[in-house]
DNA sequence: GGTTGGAAACTTTTT
DNA sequence: GTTTCCAACC
């Protein structure tokens, strides 16, 4: 029996397709990542050299896993698979080749808080008042004109007469003007650039297409152009291209993902073999149902309907709350709860929301109940202060030119060099053409500095000692040093706070996160950590094996799978967020929200619960939101509604539809009328005391004493082996016998 | 040049 | 409700 057995039909059409252009439209849950792993054991049992193969993923995290389970499968020769994310993919390429395009290869990347500090600067050199336009503004439309691939001359041009749009290409220009003088690159340029370094040098893309001559993407339908435009160049010789996607789970168009480049992909590729993939492995029938009904709501997608041999499983809960508080009281609760009857660990629950801030209440309840837990998404690590000031030192230390990482830290900690001064050595810079750091090399020569030249110079001579030390000291030597050398630490023990004390503990973190760079890279150096640093993501650090409640946004959960999932505030105007309900294009963003909430839905293998809150606190005032507009698209036979203090009146204050609804449910075809909600509340018990029950796990036993609760009934049972327990009636689903 | 307090902005999602 | 920013002070 070969690997390939155990596939299923089409997975194993797709694993054996391997010469031309393939699109794999894989439905949530439907192996698609096995697909991928299998597909690169055939080639590789073709006889393909494994360096010839490529496979892209979006996180560090999809590419991390996709290289172990690779490895476990074929073992011998596949370290030799590219297996990488698209932008260290560039990065990678970027750091060879960007000579080319006149940027030295000790680039910095730059980060969304560099960029804003960019842009300000930009925003006063060219008098643009950001009262009007904001810089993040600003910045998302440069960063559109780069997943397009447009160029600040096109842009202008583009332009025409239109006044404001001209200012935008004039702000644009001087963005990028400002980075080539940082010699830094944002995260759009990494692919912009290698794009524009394969078209301006054929010989370097050839050599390219010739390593690559099988490529995979993973998660195509979060591709933007630019992205596909990399691809396409790489496929563009042998054009053994395969990509996987789901066009219901693109979830990134405010991030410039192009949906057409996977619902168009046989336009442009005409030759291309198409196989869906339709059978979920990971979900129950009930989950499986209401992710379907949720998802048809949408037009313009690709006709597919999941389908699983796998068991009906326990009907999906919605329960109304009154408030966020408690909300997240009762889905702590409820997990708590799982674990101590042993129905799972915490590990296999996730709390998904719509947006960052709904974390908080999570955590706070997570922290009384002292339940461990696991917050993805938020500050990230790297973007913490203390963290960005050392990282500012090695960037100096590395790339004298990134004047944004010079100007953090000269003062910091403080040398009592000011903004008076700081302003005299940029002119000095400007007048002699050369760097902002390299003017500082020179304080003494710069005139109307004065005493201040003195402080400059400890500075400068600390990051020359730093630079030369570079070779003969591991990088956690060196990071050690700069810090004892700084007195950064120092400063912030003699500070003595809270706060001061957990920003020293962060640093350790660093450290040690140094420390573990150095003993996995396979040439660790600088730039290479620097690179790294700058280019994960806060999924990243998700570790399976860690037991800990998981919380994160809907879009973080992308590509992971959990037993119990719980999606909180389901409530419209946070989910769908005001945002897409208010948009220009309603149709279109409510689409990309729905398929934001089917994403959610999948993510669950055993059970979902959908939670709601009446009145919740948004920016410390209180809002009232009707219930999610996607709750009700769920039709009541796969609901179990709990949570509401009485029944009747919870029927009656079943949100009503505003104008807007209306107006829009008249054009659909299945109407609103027939999805509304009954509640089904555990309102009569099929079992009473004395009772014989039977419970899935402790198994037979009799029923001791039933008490009814605010929210359900609570359930005392002795079993025949496993003592007595305290069960909650909906979810023990004990079973008379 | 550094510190402090109060106002304003902020929240949709991220490599 | 929280964080960031800026102006007036020291």
């Amino acid at each position: 029996m070969s690997i390939y057995d155990t596939l299923n039909p089409e997975q194993k059409e797709a694993v054996l397709h391997t010469e031309g252009p393939l699109l794999i439209l894989a439905g949530a849950g439907s192996g698609k990542t096995r697909v991928l792993i299998h597909r690169i054991a055939w080639l590789m049992e073709q006889g393909i050299n494994p360096w010839n193969i490529m496979a892209i993923t979006f996180t560090n995290k999809a590419a991390g896993e996709m290289r172990e389970r690779v490895d476990n499968l074929v073992g011998f020769g596949s370290e030799s698979v590219w297996v990488a994310t698209f932008h260290s993919t560039c990065v990678r390429i970027l750091r060879r080749y960007i000579g080319h395009l006149g940027f030295d290869t000790s680039f910095s990347i730059y980060d969304t808080d560099d960029q804003k500090s960019v842009m300000k600067d930009v925003c006063k050199r060219l008098n643009v008042d950001t009262k009007i336009f904001k810089e993040r503004y600003l910045l998302s439309v440069i960063s559109r004109a780069k997943d397009e691939l447009a160029s600040p001359l096109e842009m202008e041009l583009a332009a025409g007469t239109d006044f404001q749009r001209k200012r935008l290409a004039e702000v644009y220009k001087e963005y990028q003007a400002q980075l080539r003088r940082n010699n830094a690159l944002d995260f759009d340029d990494l692919i912009v650039k290698t794009v524009e370094l394969f078209q301006n040098c054929p010989e370097i893309l050839e050599s390219y297409q010739e390593r690559f001559r099988y490529l995979m993407v993973d998660e195509y339908q979060d591709t933007n152009t630019a992205q596909f435009k990399l691809i396409s160049l790489l496929a563009g010789k042998y054009r053994n291209l395969c990509v996987v996607g789901d066009d219901d789970q693109s979830i990134y168009k405010f991030r410039g993902a192009n949906i057409y480049n996977i619902l168009n992909f046989e336009q442009v590729f005409p030759d291309a073999k198409v196989i869906k993939l339709e059978q979920n492995y990971r979900s129950t029938q009930n989950i499986l149902n209401v992710a379907n009904e949720v998802i048809r709501n949408n037009r313009g997608r690709k006709e597919k309907r999941l389908w699983t041999d796998n068991v009906e499983g326990e009907p999906i809960v919605f329960r109304l709350f009154t408030n966020g508080f408690e909300e997240a009281e009762q889905v702590i609760g409820d997990i708590g709860r799982h674990v101590r009857e042993g129905e799972g660990e915490y590990r296999d629950h996730a709390i998904l929301y719509r947006t960052n801030a709904q974390s908080r209440l999570f955590e706070e309840k997570l922290i009384f109940a002292g339940i461990p837990y696991k917050l993805i998404g938020g500050v990230n690590f790297y973007a913490r202060k203390e963290i960005k000031d050392v990282l500012a030192y090695l960037k100096t230390i590395d790339n004298g030119r990134d004047e944004l990482a010079v100007r953090r830290i000269i003062n910091v900690p403080k040398r009592g060099i000011g903004a008076t001064t700081l302003n005299r050595v940029q002119d000095y810079a400007g007048a002699y053409g050369i760097s902002f750091y390299d003017a500082l090399l020179r304080a003494e020569e710069i005139p109307n500095l004065g005493r201040s030249a003195g402080k400059i110079i400890p500075f400068t001579t600390l990051i020359e000692r730093m630079r030369s030390a570079v070779g003969s000291l591991s990088l956690t030597e060196l990071a050690k040093q700069l810090l004892e050398e700084t007195g950064y630490v120092k400063e912030l023990e003699a500070e003595g706070t809270e706060e001061a004390q957990s920003r020293i503990e962060n640093i350790d973190e660093f450290i040690s996160k140094i420390t573990a760079y150095e003993e996995t890279a396979e040439a660790p150096d600088l730039s290479g950590f620097l690179e790294e640093v700058a280019l994960v993501a806060d999924i990243d650090t998700l570790e399976e094996n860690s037991n800990y409640v998981v919380l994160m946004t809907l879009h973080s959960a992308k590509g992971l799978e959990f037993p119990y999932v719980y999606m909180a505030g389901m409530e419209d105007g946070l989910f769908p967020s005001y945002m897409s309900i208010a948009s220009d294009t309603p149709e279109e963003d409510l689409e990309e929200e729905r398929r934001l909430c089917y994403v959610g839905i999948t993510r669950a293998k055993r059970e979902l619960m959908l939670t709601a809150a009446r009145q919740r606190m948004v920016r410390g005032e209180t809002r009232y939101n009707m219930v999610s507009r996607f709750i009700q698209e769920i039709p009541e036979q796969y609901l179990a509604q709990t949570g509401a203090k009485n029944p009747l009146t919870a029927a009656k204050e079943r949100p009503r539809q505003d104008a807007w609804q209306q107006s829009k449910a008249s054009f659909r075809s299945k109407p609103y009328e027939s999805q509304t909600l009954t509640v089904t509340k555990a309102s009569g018990l099929e079992y009473t005391t004395g009772d014989r029950v039977r419970h899935i796990k402790f198994g037979d036993g009799t029923v001791l004493e039933i008490t009814e609760g605010k929210k359900d009934y609570e359930v005392k049972v002795e079993f025949d082996t496993a003592g007595i327990k305290r069960l909650f009636a909906s979810f023990a689903k004990l079973r008379k016998l």
